[in-house]
DNA sequence: CTATGCACCGATTGATAA
DNA sequence: TTATCAATCGGTGCATAG
């Protein structure tokens, strides 16, 4: 299996006083003191490359694979070879990793910071800190210069002049540099959606029923009919396949359900409008004239538990399968898909960083979608 | 207030040394 | 094969400016 090239293979330095497992950092230490700049240190300078194109996350093409074929992951997960963490359900490749991992589980710190006193569960993070203490700051901005303590601090800061906006709003088609600034504006979506009723994608008009807005969302419905005149809307059936894989598979991946928080997988799921968006991802690639209005309508949080146990038939489902049902089926129920769906949102979400061409063509392909959707919405400028 | 910006932390990954 | 480490991610918290 060919691996992706690294391209921050840079040899170690062997005889460093790095002292490993030593609770107390060697002065030493191999944090790069190649501070200003870092002249060959991948940390400081990949500009070369799309900001968001994280090497570190490529994914083996076998485990692309994987994750392709759905049930191959959990297949591995289950691999006696494996290391499996019991607590967090997730499965190592490598059982040093678990032993490392656990640490977060017991809360084992056992590198300490030799000026403060401070304790890291990981050694790269006791190195980090240490680098807190030195003088100086070691990282330098190429377009204005400014200096910062450390690498992570620069690429954030850097992303100010190379506008690049990483968070996106689930709702709309804005981006945001901020993580907050994002969460803000999607808590102004949530409070606006709970306070209007049951909002159509299309027109914006609101319901104040989720069957009401069915009704209102149908005659969107016959009229993409009506307009569709033959064109091949439809995903291929590899797509569908790839879709339908992925889901499945994740949704039973220990891995999706992990404390990673960098995903951020609700422990519970309230249906929100993940779930709502996912429809849209299963069938955008390679789709140039959807109808992507026909995704379930957002409904307001609080209410859609209500929703899904006595009135599922409300919201339009996504579709999966039979190409044929694409469209016809855009108003069925979904809701015992509700996991599968946000599952499948999240997976993506992480394998945006990945070098997974498909997923990523399908994830742009998901954001346009997102855009075109959101024409009518009122935070979009 | 809200948006912006930085400091810093927790955790994972892949390469490679042992 | 296992252990280690550099690299890098996502994230939180806080300060500050408008
Ligand atoms: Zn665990
Ligand atoms: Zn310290
Ligand atoms: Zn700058
Ligand atoms: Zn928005």
């Amino acid at each position: 299996m060919l691996k992706k090239r690294k391209k921050h293979s840079r040899p170690r330095p062997t005889d460093e006083n790095v002292s490993e497992v030593d609770t107390k950092c060697s002065s030493g230490e191999a944090i790069d003191e190649n501070t200003n700049g870092a002249e060959d240190s991948p940390e400081t300078f990949d500009f070369e490359c799309p900001p968001e194109k994280s090497i570190e996350q490529e994914k083996t093409v076998e485990e692309e694979e994987e994750v392709e074929q759905g049930v191959a992951a959990t297949e591995w997960q289950m691999d006696t070879k494996a290391s499996f963490c019991e607590l967090c359900q997730k499965s190592f490749r490598n059982p040093s990793t678990l032993k490392v991992h656990m640490r977060c589980h017991t809360g084992e710190k056992p590198y300490s910071c030799k000026v403060c006193g401070k304790c890291f569960s990981f050694p790269g993070n006791l190195s980090k800190h240490e680098h807190i203490h030195q003088v100086g700051k070691n990282f330098t901005c190429q377009f204005c210069k400014k200096t910062f303590l450390l690498h992570k601090t620069l690429k954030k800061h850097e992303r100010i002049h190379t506008g690049e906006k990483m968070y996106d709003c689930k709702f709309c088609s804005q981006q945001f540099l901020y993580l907050t600034s994002r969460n803000n504006h999607e808590q102004k979506h949530l409070e606006e959606q709970s306070e209007k009723g049951f909002v159509c994608v299309q027109c914006s008009k609101v319901c104040k029923t989720a069957a009401a807005l069915v009704m209102h969302q149908k005659k969107h419905y016959f009229r993409g009919l009506k307009h569709r005149d033959g064109k091949d809307l439809q995903p291929s059936a590899a797509e569908i396949c790839t879709w339908g894989g992925a889901a499945s598979s994740i949704c039973n991946d220990p891995k999706m359900t992990g404390e990673r928080r960098s995903v951020s997988m609700p422990e519970s799921f309230p249906p929100s409008f993940d779930d709502c968006e996912a429809p849209l991802l299963s069938y955008s690639s390679g789709v140039t004239e959807v109808i992507p209005q026909n995704v379930c309508t957002p409904s307001p949080v609080e209410n859609v538990s209500t929703i899904g146990e006595t009135d599922s038939s409300h919201f339009m489902t996504p579709p999966p399968l039979p190409p044929v049902a694409l469209h016809s089926s855009v108003l069925m129920e979904v809701p015992k898909g509700w996991k599968h769906w946000k599952a499948r949102h999240y997976n993506l979400e992480e394998n945006l960083n990945s070098d997974h061409s498909s997923l990523k063509e399908s994830t742009k392909t998901f954001t346009e979608l997102k855009t075109m959707t959101s024409f009518d919405n009122p935070f979009v400028p």
